[in-house]
DNA sequence: TTTAAATACGAAATCGATTGCGATTTTTTA
DNA sequence: TAAAAAATCGCAATCGATTTCGTATTTAAA
């Protein structure tokens, strides 16, 4: 009894065809109650489960939803995935993940084995390497229903779900200068990233409808490595010309800018103010705690996962538009950005 | 040419049959240098990619691992994913990611689901609500090889890894009795699970080693509610008999004691002072900076995943067997632990 | 009462890759 | 040179569920 039984074995048990027992569970309308009863009833009493391979065979689909993600151990994934999976569960889908580790390379690869169908369709957000989006082309050429989500990419023509990068930018920045920062600095990853742009767009709106000019030295490029860019904002924190105030377009380098803090005789909010998107539940338990511009993150995953779904169902009657649909953040503001 | 083609298409344009076309891509003896080239030249023109539904069905597995956790958003478990997906990726194996969000209903659902072999393997760390194990039983009566970490089931006779609990708990609650506290409360999650027993034993041998009483208000059972933990907690830290140290035996039990104290007129670590089992990376910058018990989380992933993978590819010269692997964990002392 | 239609079920093809076995050709051995 | 052995490759079955088509029985209509 180690392995279950097929649908010829319990039809077999049954004394029926294999055909009547697979109409019978599937609710057919050509069987009658009476014997879909006694179909059923077998069924549980061996415990009968359909072999998901054969089916997916079958009907060239696998209930399954391949997520691509830069990274696991970040608030906001983490949330999007939650919200993913409770949408995907309710309909009766499967999870796939894979994390790219901001690795283009290893992007290519997931994305490269996901090519077969393996899931029926891609939850994504690109890496912060990735400039060069032939691979991902490849995959939309392949008819395989793919969604974008913050990190994403406007050349391929499908939905995106993004947050109000922009206008969260520029009223963090804003943020900060009504707080009395003259000399606003922003902490970003890879250039190329949609959020970067769009972020970085708010923040040089909101310097220049202030009057402010952008130093160069201020806009700072970090990588995945902490310890260099723990280095890189030391470095900045100690030049002569040093920002009183910080924008981080992603936790990590918040976090990282607080580590650095740590390494010089500056102290948040006095000499320096920072603000950052960020999913930290514990943002607020910081030292001193920190403000952040929360992404609705599970809100995301959710919308992801229903559209995908109905996609997937209704195959004909949904086409995945090539539109960005916005869902917008939620600033809170706390000790980091406290004037004196 | 949406969909990619199949194997008979490929040795059709081939002139060639199907069989042979297998076999050439499988790099089988039987076929001639010659056409091997041949073959794969045309399978990579025609950019060929088996259909994995088909080869599951015929080869009775999916190369697919299931990882089933209680949450996503937690440090331990998202290093843990890493590690195991590292692994995993090595040997060709994919994914399929379920979280149980501490639901024991939810944990059934998704084990109930996984009965049908959609995966070769399971690797888990069971919910906080987990007493009655039968569903687990099942899915061991059913051949399904299935390894446990952390939060392990010893009912079930197969291989399970983990951090030495009992001595990190152990060794953590000496620090805090060197560092001068009095009365050490412990906060666990539910009673049944391993963690809290081994880790409570450690405690309760480190408190009677130093000839301490353990008292019964001291061990504080917490919840899935941060709000109810932190309620909780707070009364314990407001009560007249109060700690004036904590164990922590998870993550988010600190933190909520680090909200809690919040709401009171105490102050860590002078009044209170606190050590947790974590892996947070931001632990450094809570004010004050937690000291903590990191679990090698990395390391367990990877090595179940390494086991796992040996079991699957020789099944008969690898059995899992009924047995615990522990791997240490390491004190990182910081200012919540500090002696005045 | 005869015929048409509805009901209930079975036989067999199908999805795509793998593999045991048989057939043919080429090479080796006696 | 004949027989044995090896090398190559094709045919067809197989994995398990679904579905098209067909058939037998029952019911309703004429």
């Amino acid at each position: 009894m180690s392995n279950g039984i097929s649908l010829k074995e319990l039809a077999a048990e049954l004394k029926l065809a294999p055909s009547t027992v697979s109409r019978a569970l599937n609710d057919s309308y050509e069987i009658s109650e009476a014997t879909k009863k006694k179909v059923i009833s077998m069924a549980e009493k061996l415990n009968y489960q359909p072999n998901p391979f054969a089916r997916s065979l079958r009907e060239n689909k696998s209930k399954t939803i391949a997520v691509i993600i830069p990274e696991r151990i970040n608030n906001f994934f983490a949330q999007v995935m939650d919200g993913i999976e409770e949408i995907a569960h309710e309909h009766g889908y499967h999870l796939l993940v894979y994390s790219t580790h901001e690795d283009v390379e290893k992007e290519k690869k997931i994305v490269s084995l996901l090519q077969n169908k393996r899931a029926d369709a891609i939850v994504m957000s690109v890496s912060s390497q990735t400039s060069d989006v032939s691979h991902l082309v490849k995959l939309y050429q392949r008819d395989l229903p793919i969604i974008f989500f913050d990190r994403v990419c406007s050349d391929i023509p499908t939905t995106k779900f993004i947050t109000n990068d922009y206008e969260s930018a520029y009223e963090g920045t804003k943020h900060l200068i009504q707080q009395g920062c003259q000399k606003i600095a922003f902490l970003m990853l890879a250039k190329e990233l949609s959020i970067t742009k769009e972020r970085y767009r708010g923040y040089l709106d909101a310097l220049k409808e202030a009057g402010m000019q952008p130093e160069p030295t201020f806009s700072l490029h970090c990588c995945r490595s902490d310890e260099e860019n723990i280095q890189l904002i030391t470095e900045l924190l100690k030049s002569e010309n040093r920002p009183d105030g910080i924008l981080s377009s992603v936790e990590k380098l918040a976090l990282a800018t607080y580590h650095s803090v740590k390494k010089t005789k500056l102290s948040i909010p006095d000499d320096l103010k920072i603000i950052t998107f960020s999913n930290m539940s514990s943002a607020g338990l910081l030292s001193p705690s920190l403000s952040t511009i929360t992404q609705p993150a599970l809100t995301i995953g959710q919308e992801c996962a229903k559209l995908l779904i109905k996609k997937l169902t209704k195959p004909r009657h949904n086409e995945l538009k090539d539109q960005v649909i916005v869902i917008p953040s939620k600033l809170t503001i706390r000790e980091s950005t406290m004037a004196r």
